[in-house]
DNA sequence: AGCACGATCTGA
DNA sequence: CAGATCGTGCTA
């Protein structure tokens, strides 16, 4: 079931854990693809100084302080996307990135049955935007909608049953105390 | 106008 | 472990 905007609208942390188990659908060129995530990270406030947004609002990181549900994408390292869902009332700057998506995909084409494929783990997050088309023309982009990209609940409401591991952040070794606070989160196994 | 640098990934 | 690669934001 599509992830409406008010499960966005809440505590970034709480709504990293959640987004665990949940499924990320990407809609293109006639196929649904359909892949479960195992991994996010969040950035929360100014006073993450991991976070884009601990230097203000700039052009870049605008999408961040706009309306809970919607993508914030950007380019990093000159050539891997990141795909983030702004969280958290707006003007309050703060966001989920995907960071891993689980091998086992489901894809739907339009005259043909849904199957289940295995593909190449999209285990880092400029592997998954690549694999799923998903550019910067997204940026901004309501994922309430249901159209192109969203996100969906589990079919079967276990989330109860996922073990949450929680980790420092990777990447992030310049932002001082920020650095070290447990705030990625991935599926134990 | 110039410059330093990143929420990464790949291949050696 | 080095290299690829470029938009962004800061300095002047």
């Amino acid at each position: 079931m599509l992830i409406k905007k008010n499960f966005y609208n809440q505590d970034t942390i709480k709504v990293a854990k959640r987004l665990l188990g949940c499924y990320l659908v990407r809609k293109y060129r006639g196929k649904i693809i359909r892949a479960k995530i195992i991994e996010t990270e969040a950035y929360q406030g100014e006073n993450d100084l991991a976070s884009h947004a601990s230097k203000g609002k700039t052009e870049r990181n605008k999408a961040m302080f706009g309306e809970p549900g919607r993508a914030y994408i950007y380019l990093i390292y000159g050539m891997y996307y990141m795909f983030n869902i702004v969280t958290e009332k707006k003007n309050f700057p703060a966001a989920v990135l995907i960071r891993g998506l689980s091998n086992d995909y489901q894809i739907k084409t339009k005259n043909q049955k849904k199957r289940i494929k295995k593909l190449k783990k999209l285990d880092g997050p400029g592997k998954l935007t690549k694999n799923l088309v998903i550019g910067k023309s997204f940026n901004g982009w309501d994922l309430t909608k249901g159209e192109k990209i969203w996100l969906e609940y589990p079919v079967l409401q276990n989330q109860n049953n996922i073990k949450v591991k929680a980790s420092p952040r990777i990447g992030v070794d310049y932002a001082k105390d920020s650095k070290d606070w447990l705030w990625n989160f991935k599926i134990e196994e």
